[in-house]
Parts: C-alpha cells; structure tokens; sequence
DNA sequence: GTGAAAGCGCTAACAG
DNA sequence: CTGTTAGCGCTTTCAC
C-alpha cells in the first residue's frame, strides 16, 4: 500500500512521533533528526493521510456549500469565490446542489455530517427552510452561516444583501423615468430573492403614489424560459406594463425575448431591468440595467465566518450585510407609450 | 461528543461487531438481536462516522472533478451532471478549479491524493499536462478519466468529443453560405479546444480550396472580452473576414460586440459562429449559430468509468467518443460584403 | 449467532 | 530532545 508514518519512521531510524514532531512542527526535534526525517520523507515520497489525522483531530478541514444550483451564474461566481477563499484557509469545500428540494437538501445535510465536515455554507435558504432549522436545534455549536437569506426563527451567523434597497433604486430609477405602470418577474414564490426584491418594490412605488396591480406580479422559476413566459403573459394583458422589473438578469433576458417576439423595442416600448449583473447583462442588446452585488466578497466573508467559528468556537453570533449597487445601461428609458401589440 | 457505535452496542447489550453487522447486513444476525439494535440505533440517532470506516476500508467514496472554471457555462453544467451522477453511485465530489494553471493543478492533485479519493477526473486536460502524466507514472493503478481531452503518451479512460467534426460542419456551413474568408477566434494556445476546433476548420477550408490566412487566427484567453478584442483586431485589419468562427459561444458573444461597436450588421456583414450552445446563445440578437454538446451524457460516461474502475480494478483502459451537432441560427448567413470600416 | 481483539495511520500525552 | 503508548470509530478475522 502506500507508505506510511512508520515507513518514514523505520526507514529514519527513529519512533513514529518523531516523525509527527517534525512533519508537524510539534515540539522540539533537534535540527540534525529533522533533517533526516524529511530526506527519508523526500525519498519515499510520503504524503499523510488526512484521514486518519481527521479520525484523530476530529476536524476535516473541509466545509460543505449547499445552493441551489451552480448552473446559475450567480451561485457560480458565488462557488468559486468560497471555494478559493476556503482554500486560502487551507479547508476544502464540498459542493451541494439542491434545486430548492428540500429532501434532497436533508439527505445532503446528513451526508455532510456522516463525513464530518467541518461547518456549512447555506446559501439563499429558502426563509422557511426546515433542515436548518432542524441542525440548528439538534447541535446550536455546529458552525452554520446563511448566506443571502435568512430562516425565521434560527440564529446562526449571516451574510446578507440588501437585495430590497436594490430593488428599490430600480423602481426608483424607473418612476423618475416617468414610468406608472410596472410588470413584477419573480422566481420561486418562497425564495427570499423574490420576497426582498417585491419588498423594494413596493416600498418605491408607494412612496411614488403609484400602484402595482396584483396580476402584474408573477412567479415561475428562475430559468430564462419562465422569463419569457411571465413577460408574455404580462404583454398580452390589458393593462400592460411600460416598465418590467425581473428577479435576476437571466429572467429578464427572458423578458427581451418576449418583447422581441411581438415586436416591441427596448427601451422605446418596454423598460427591463435585472438583478445580478451577469456577464451577459452587458452583451445583450440593449445592455441590461441591473444591480450588482459584491459576490465575491459575499463569499469570502462568509468563509471566514464558519472558518473562524470552527478554529474558536465563539459565543455570540454575527450578521454582515452588503448593499448592491445598481447599474444603469440601455434597457431602461423614458416610456414612449404608443405602441399597439397583437394579441 | 457524537454517539459511536460503542454507544449503540452498550445501550443494546451487545458487542460492537454485531452492530456493525446489522447495520452492514453481513453476517448472521438473529432476527431479534437485529429489531433491537435497529431500535437503539434510531433512539440514539446514531450516524456513522465514514472517516472511520474510510481508514479501514481505504475507500472515501470521494471522487475529484478537476475543471479550468466553474464560471464557465459549460463547466456548470459538466460539473452539475458530475455531480449528480456521483451522487446517484453513492459518491461525492470535490471540485477543483485550476484556472488552467498546471502548479495550481498540481497542488489540488497531491491534496486529493492527501484526502484519499478514489478516482479523478480532469476535465479538459492541456494536451501536455504534466500532473496527468506524473499521476499515472506514479501509480498506473489509480482510476482516473480525461474528459474531453487527451494528454499525449498517457494511457487512461477517456470520454471525448469530437470538437473537430464540429467545427467541420460550422466551417462547411460557412463555405456553403458562399463564405470565402474567415476569422477565427480561439482560447488558450495550448488547450485541446483550440487545436481541435481549428483543425476541423482547416479540413473544411482545405476541402473547399480557399485557404486561412495565419494573420487570421487570433488566441487569447477564454473570457468574453477576449473575444471582443480579437474579433476587433480582426475586424479592423486588411483582409477582414466575412466570417468568423469562435471557439465558444462566449468568444463568439464578444464578436458580436465588436460588430456592433463599429457598425457591423449580423449576418449580413459578419457571420459569426459559437460552440457549446449555452443558454444565453438562444436569447442574443441574432441568435447564434453554434455546435452542442452532449454535456450531461459526457459527465454521466465519465463518472461511470471512474466508478467502475473503482469498484472492480480492470486490466484494460476504453475510450468514448460523442459527435456534437451543429446547431444554425440566425448568425450565420450569405455575405453581403460591401460594407465599409471606420478605421 | 455473537463476542474479543487486532488493526487502519495518525496525534498527543507521558515518561525518560 | 526522543520513544512508548493509548486511543480516534470502525471492520474483520477468529474463536466460542
């Protein structure tokens, strides 16, 4: 099999914990035995088995990431930013895809326990998310930060995006535009980024003294064809919207192809904004006003978040919260309100 | 601290290798004895320690997917697929990012070796990784898959696309189109992807008796802006293309920016095709032509060859091929070819 | 059928 | 400064 310790240590003539001194810089070993040590090392082309020292130390050094889904752009960036940042601590991460299910979120969770990973990252938790809740109650120490949204009710660390001041900003930028009458785009009806986001919104609106008619307000999934179908749908309707406010760049790209396919212009007859600010938001035609968060960031701190924890157990629990900026580019415009649309 | 099988075996009044039996099935075990301790197991809410049984059975049911970036479309979906198919075979896998970096791939292989996985694939291997080669050198024995790549002189399983023939069809398509002078844009210079996809190019041009002018052919990296900027070069030059044939459908993205900053119609103007058939290819005006890949299949193959390497250790190394399948949309088509360049 | 005991490869007291 | 030894939690002979 592969060498071992002992290997190490017979070939070096010396005892075993001598050996772990010396790999591990542990306790005094004089500088003459470290040298042989590592040549021996060196020779036989030892590497340690992380097993057994976390069978030992009862620590991994690895940490799980559960998200929806990494075809999405967002948790994309969002992965490699932890996972770089974890590296950077020397833990490795384990990825989680749990297209919102929340079975397939349970059985990843005890899977993730049964290999005894160090801490987990849940991102974007749906807020009644009942696995969190549920570790959260059978083991309170276990180091848990909910990244970009929050269960009620649970107290872990977090880190959030004030995804509702975003939304805002748009609404806001659009009703100085001379816009009255918005078209909602949201994707799951329980996820925290449609909540938040619908939350700005109306908050902007309101203190405009306009108002969102309810049916204007639509939930699908997060794909780009539910995009398209909810702009569609809000086209063709009686009180069509000039202005169109989208969940996620992806859904509003969604939303061009729906006024492309009847033929309405952007921004002339259709105003869209997203929320991300995918690479893509500027390839589109026109370029996509958005707003973008700091994803990277928001990855990094929470990696220090668990990492920290599990290094130093700590008693209180904390909350960082970044505000997203908004980018305006061509797809939003002053309404021109005279276009005719075919049923 | 967490509940082990001694704890279940003491509350049942019996010894741990009976426990380990039940929950095993291996051996005989009384019907009676197995009821009892099925019961404690569930009262206890006893998990098993894997890192236990990994050490003992030196199998961490862990395989590593080494990929350049999980930023990129297709690496999303290769990796979800990876996943998802681990999964379903009862493994996990740790995802590692290179960037295309061989020390940074170096230093996630001998950190996967640390962790004790079972099997790796590397996804689009450079055609003279050295890690591969090393890797194998050092230990023929080890389950590993190149996807979608080949390293020269090292034998492993393989799960291939034929990019080549891909590339062909789009070439050919072009040629049909009336297409006389092409650009083309590739990634890296030494990545698989951009030998391949330019060779099928040449056949095609060869084929036809035009021929490529070397000026033409423009490497970068793999980013959206590296696109733009070639297709710039490219279009601003003397013997500017009326096609250009891009190595992904990023690049390709990138060149339909550059078209448009200077006033270029597509197609009219400039045919321009993609490869990967992301997403995004559909909903960009026009939409692109491009090639698509069986991603999810790929993933599947590739993890059933680790898997079954895994499991049963075979003398032999096999190699699966896929052909891609042209997909035309709206970018490419007859040259109009009396358009005039700003300098 | 079931129990006792020997490790898997390593770390961490505890002696010397 | 260095060696001895006792586990970490589990599987697996080998006896009974």
């Amino acid at each position: 099999m592969s060498v071992t310790i002992y290997d190490v240590a017979k070939k070096a003539g010396v005892a075993i914990s001598t050996v772990s001194r010396v790999l591990n810089n542990t306790g005094y070993v004089s500088e003459k035995t470290r040298k042989r040590v590592m040549g021996v090392v060196e020779e036989l082309n030892y590497e340690k088995n992380m097993l057994a020292v976390a069978l030992m130390k009862k620590q991994t050094k690895t940490i799980g990431l559960i998200i929806p889904d990494i075809t999405n752009h967002f948790y994309a960036d969002l992965t490699r930013a932890v996972e770089d940042e974890g590296n950077r601590h020397g833990f490795n991460v384990i990825l989680c895809n749990t297209d919102n299910d929340m079975e397939k979120e349970a059985s990843y969770v005890s899977f993730l326990l049964q290999k005894n990973i160090d801490g987990i990252i849940f991102a974007s938790p749906k807020k009644d998310d009942p696995n969190i809740k549920a570790l959260c109650d059978k083991n309170p120490q276990f180091p848990i930060v909910q990244l970009g949204g929050e269960v009620e009710g649970v107290n872990t660390d977090k880190v959030l995006v004030e995804n509702s001041q975003g939304a805002y900003d748009l609404t806001k930028h659009l009703i100085e535009l001379g816009h009255e009458s918005f078209g909602v785009v949201l994707g799951h009806r329980n996820s925290l980024a449609s909540k938040d986001r619908l939350d700005g919104i109306n908050i902007a609106i309101n203190e405009a003294n306009l108002r969102l008619v309810k049916q204007n307000i639509l939930y699908g999934d997060f794909k780009m064809q539910d995009g398209l179908k909810s702009a569609l749908q809000l086209l063709k309707s009686k009180n069509r919207p000039t202005a169109i406010i989208a969940a996620t760049d992806l859904l509003a790209i969604g939303c061009y192809q729906a006024a492309k396919s009847i033929g309405l212009s952007i921004p002339d007859d259709l105003s869209i904004t997203g929320f991300d600010d995918i690479e893509i938001a500027q390839a589109v035609e026109p370029a996509l006003t958005t707003v973008t968060s700091p994803i990277e960031q928001l990855g990094v701190r929470a990696v220090e978040m668990v990492v920290s924890t599990i290094e130093k157990p700590k008693a209180y629990k904390e909350k960082t919260v970044y505000q997203p900026t908004m980018v305006i580019r061509g797809s939003t415009g002053t309404p021109v309100n005279n276009y005719t649309v075919s049923s």
